[in-house]
Order: C-alpha cells, then sequence, then structure tokens
DNA sequence: TGATATTCGTTGCATTTGTAACCATCAATT
DNA sequence: AATTGATGGTTACAAATGCAACGAATATCA
C-alpha cells in the first residue's frame, strides 16, 4: 500500500514516524481501549463518558462537590456540570444544599443511582479482565507500572 | 478532602476505584503526555492535531491519498478531509489528480510543508525524549513493551 | 464596614467532531 | 451497454466540547 520513503536512513533531515511517536501510540491505545468500554455504557445505559465518570466518582465517595468530581476524574467543570444535570434529570444523583456555604451543591447517587453503577461496575471489571487476559500477566504489568510512572510526571514542556 | 467510602472492603456491592481503572488512567496518560507537544504544534504552528497527523503522515510517505493517511494515522475520513482542506489553503501540501482513477487525489507536500515538518519532527523527537528522561529508561522500556502489545489486540468486546 | 478579589457552578457562543447523506467515478454483473 | 453496487472524498446537520463571561456567595484586607 503505502511505500516508504526511501531516504530514510541516508537523509540529514528530521525523519519521525508517527506509529513510533509515543504520545500518538499511548493515544491511539487509549482510544481503543476505551472505545470497548464506552461502548458497553453507551449502548446499554445510554451514558456518555462524562457521565459514567461523575457516576464512578460518586459511587466511590458517599458525597462530592463538582469541583472535586472535575479534579478526581479529569474533568472540566463545564463537562462536570453538563453530566450533573443530565444524571440529575434521570434521578441518578441527587443535590443538596450546603449549610455553611451556599455556594457548595453536595452530589450524592440516589438508590437507583447506586444500582445502575453496581451493575456497571460488574461490567467494568470484567471488561478489564478481558483486556488483562488479552494482554498477558507481563504485558499487564508492565503498563501498570509504567502508567504509574506517567501519573507521577508533572505537566511537561 | 474527599472521603473515601468506608464500607469499601465489606461490602458486597462491587467496588470500582476510577483512579484504578485502566481505560481511564490510560486515556488521562494519553492526554497528559499528548497535551505537552500539541501546545508545541498548537502555539508555533498553528496546527490542529489532524493537521499534525496528515503533515506527520505524508512526510513519512511521500504521497498519499485521504484514504490512506486517515489509515495510517487512525483518523475518520471526514477529519483528514477537513485538515487537508486546512493544510492545502496554508500551501503545505498540494493534490495531484490520479491519472488512471480520476476518484483519487495523491496528496504531497510542498517544500514549504516538508521544512515546517523538519522543525516540528526536531521538537516532537526532543519532547519524546524529554518524556522518556522523565520517565527513565526502565518505565519507558516497559511502556513501550506494553503498547505494542495494546496495539496487537484485535477490537474489544 | 466597605471595597476588592476569589470561588462555585452555570450558560452563551464559537469551534470541533461524528453521522449520514451526497456526488462523482469506477467495478461487476447481466 | 445498462444496471447495480462499491469506493474516494466532501458537506450539511446535529451533538459535544472549550472558553469566556456571568451571577451569587464567600474570603480578604484596608
Amino acid at each position: 500500500m503505502l511505500n516508504m520513503k526511501n531516504n530514510e536512513a541516508l537523509a540529514d533531515e528530521p525523519m519521525l514516524r508517527l506509529e513510533a511517536f509515543l504520545p500518538y501510540r499511548l493515544m491511539v491505545a487509549a482510544e481503543k481501549i476505551s472505545l470497548g468500554f464506552s461502548k458497553i455504557y453507551k449502548e446499554k445505559y445510554d451514558l456518555s463518558r462524562p457521565e459514567w465518570r461523575v457516576l464512578a466518582t460518586l459511587a466511590q465517595f458517599n458525597r462530592a462537590t463538582a469541583t472535586e468530581v472535575g479534579v478526581h476524574s479529569s474533568m472540566h467543570k463545564t463537562k462536570v456540570s453538563r453530566a450533573v444535570f443530565v444524571l440529575e434529570k434521570r434521578k441518578w444523583l441527587v443535590r443538596k444544599a450546603d449549610e455553611l456555604d451556599r455556594r457548595v451543591e453536595w452530589l450524592e447517587l440516589t438508590r437507583e443511582g447506586k444500582a445502575k453503577f453496581a451493575a456497571l461496575a460488574k461490567l467494568a471489571k470484567a471488561y478489564e479482565l478481558q483486556v488483562v487476559t488479552l494482554l498477558g500477566s507481563e504485558a499487564s504489568v508492565k503498563l501498570d507500572e509504567a502508567l504509574a510512572r506517567v501519573q507521577e510526571l508533572q505537566i511537561l514542556v
């Protein structure tokens, strides 16, 4: 199909293969792995990714503010705001006013929200297990350790 | 700040920590690593990510069709189409008709396009080196091997 | 106390993206 | 040759996203 340039080795021009470039590889890998699970919560529960993240965060902590949810799930506050709106309309979560600071709204899953999450968490764990199985334990451990290092990195450039 | 639920260990409900969930971790890591470099091509060359990928693909092969670019850079054909349009307007690439099949347009970088890419490729390599240095060679090798395994995976679910 | 700055969360607007439909061309079948 | 189907690429439209501005409430500090 595509023919590689024949002057790669000789060239003093800086060659760069996209498929070997770390940011690209990482992004493609992330999209591939995420796609499989997003299909599940999209098709079975009609959830967007922001909605899934808010749900998972609120299930993990009994209550949290929108700001806290955003920090914990790596999402911009407008994404959180819109996802919270949708989940509230579906009665998967409720807002509760803070008595000391009336700017703050505490978010909590409803009984239904918790139940939906419980079902989704099972699917999530099954999916993760499938990925780990396909990767093999050796590659999985390496990926795990490498991601831990990436998480430690400060902002780049 | 956030207080973890205190019934995690006891609960028979399926707990799931977002920050330990592979699809989430991978996506966050990819965004972090990509952000640093996207800043560079955005701020210094006013390029979007689709435009950067098209540029890099056409630099890697002497010529390619839009379809081939999309396959090689993991992008939907509409993304490619729009990125090609922008790069053409900026005179970084030209289209050349295929003489045997008039549906096909061959894309080639112009002299200017190649020059811009050469400069960007140097920055890309420098950025990648910086990431690898920060990660350390051990983690970098692990990441490299793990990503190679992910790339081999078939479609999931 | 009063003035200013900061924080929490939402919303308007512009940009980006995906989906589906589309046009033009070529391939396959009759 | 005519019909049907497939392919390469573009575009219209709707949905998702980011940015900036905003209102309301609180914090800071003179």
